[in-house]
DNA sequence: CGGGGACATAAGCTGGGGTTATGAGTGAGA
DNA sequence: TCTCACTCATAACCCCAGCTTATGTCCCCG
């Protein structure tokens, strides 16, 4: 993240999370005042509350009226800004409410990292409107301790990635890990026509993670060969942040790229002829057939085996 | 976003800003007290912060020793999570601060509300980083708007999306904003193996939003018809939640999807023999070839002309 | 065996955000 | 025109989260 000088703190200029929750109940209510009873707290705490994030921002947010309030040009883009963090928290708050509840929840789930880190809070957020009060407990580690788990009767569901099922197991595809190569948008490979091939891919020092890591097993799986390392980090973020930097070529899982790609701050460099994939299974003991929260669950995450 | 009754409101389930930047630094650094020094705080707050983050969570995230402190497994998952809304929080942070220096920054921005939302905010992270120390101002309304600045010279670069160049104008394509299906997973669209074509889109009651709207544009300009709509809705947010809600298929813009598409909770559905996308351009008065912090947030915006 | 890290604990201060109580516009209807 | 019902603002007060300083404990290393 180039962490720069930046003294104060983002802390000190982005208004916390209750406050930006309350704008966006006002913009969607249209009054500070059912705005602060939906939030369960009193129009002037409300109203404060605005007035300091005005004040903080330096901004008029919202405009005021005897018959209610309206959003600013300025406010509606904050409040858009404010959504994708309020959208954030959300998937850290199922996630860490699923993590909370170990024992005595109804649904265990056991998942391997990269699903319990970027795919289930997402699942679990729609669960939540399909089955508001299922509680869910997660567990994060390997094929290995996912595969105990379920047949120690510690888990009702498990998810896993790589090529092999673990025995004992049954399991169905339920999505792809895409494994990528993207480039910052000032890399001559942005503006290739033509998709890569193998050989080149090969050919080409290139940003990766550690060896053994998953997404650095699936392109040498899939190139047949070793891959050539620009440079080598330990950690997604790591390589994510080098790539902006414009250090090189990087492969990673599709997964952990998120509006980087959108807003093209990443461009993306189609691969032909490799397949750069690796299955996401959901798991289960074999005959167990996942019943109640367990197939509902399961049930979010058909997706089509693009 | 389907507010169920979710009583107790996030702000009180997801720690603060400063915590999970404190959480971040102790991850990089390997112990609270450099993170706090990081941070500008003493040892003591750290501690107490982190601690309270774990009673509030309810899960230990850090191993203390005396040696340093280094991140449980569950520690790290709420890490990843954590990082999510501090990038957010970031791309928050850019936007409103160029809201803020109207007036006396060196280098002044108008853009279109799309730009202005999702690209730019992206764009100056990346320019803080080149350019640390340059003030940046944003305004943000249509074309005309636009235009009227620049020639009014109250404005050094401009971005402007559609199909035309404002008179007295110059111009370059950055980007290309698409228009594109989705569904939710559940769909049956979801699992089709052919692309869609212009007449079957044509035929299918869409989720839209509402007539002369910029995607709804783009949308019947591609099809040479009017398209039907199945609901229309009046902001990106409630079309994307009508989709994930699973009402049928929506048409978005792919800079309002971020998670929801590598998560895989909204299905990008091929489409064929359409044109499904809209000019992103970069304008400045003619013959004022843009110079300085202007030329330099333009080189960061080449992207291919995909 | 004495530093010097690293973390924990304790006591005290401060301020942001909450509350209640009240005032002051505006528009709609008797 | 008066009054009610709605909006938001202001004032006075309270409380607690989070900060600080000052200290204690543990462990490793020279």
């Amino acid at each position: 993240m180039s962490e720069s000088a930046e003294r104060g703190g983002l802390a000190h200029r982005v208004p916390d999370l209750g406050a930006l929750e309350l704008l966006l109940a006002v913009a969607r209510l249209g009054s500070l005042g059912r705005a602060a009873r939906e939030l369960g707290i009193t129009q002037p705490a409300a109203s404060s509350r605005i007035r300091s994030m005005e004040r903080q921002l330096g901004v008029a947010l919202v405009d005021r009226s005897p018959r209610g309030s309206r959003l600013t040009d300025a406010g509606a883009l904050v409040t858009d800004w404010a959504r994708r963090i309020v959208e954030a928290a959300e998937v850290f708050d199922v996630g860490a409410q699923a993590l909370r509840d170990r024992r005595d929840s109804r649904l265990r789930v056991a998942a391997s990292m990269t699903i319990a880190e970027y795919l289930l809070p997402g699942w679990l957020i729609a669960l939540r409107t399909a089955r508001p009060d299922t509680a869910v407990s997660l567990l994060a580690g390997n094929s290995t301790v996912v595969a105990e788990r379920l047949l120690a009767d510690e888990a009702d569901l498990g998810f896993v990635e790589g090529p092999t099922v673990p025995a004992g197991l049954d399991a169905a595809v339920i999505a792809h890990d895409h494994v990528i190569v993207v480039t910052a948008p000032s890399h001559p490979w942005a503006r290739r026509r033509k998709p890569l091939d193998a050989a080149e891919l090969a050919a080409t020092p290139l940003i990766l993670r550690e060896k053994g890591s998953g997404t650095r097993q699936v392109l040498e799986a899939a190139l047949g060969t070793l891959a050539r390392p620009l440079i080598e980090l330990s950690s997604t973020t790591a390589v994510k942040s080098s790539a902006l930097s414009g250090a090189g070529p990087a492969v990673l899982s599709e997964l952990a790229l998120g509006e980087e790609l959108s807003a093209r701050r990443l461009i993306r460099i189609p691969v032909e002829g490799v397949r750069l994939r690796r299955a996401l299974r959901a798991v289960w003991p074999t005959g167990h057939r996942p019943t109640g929260p367990a197939r509902d669950l399961l049930g979010l995450t058909r997706a089509p085996l693009a």
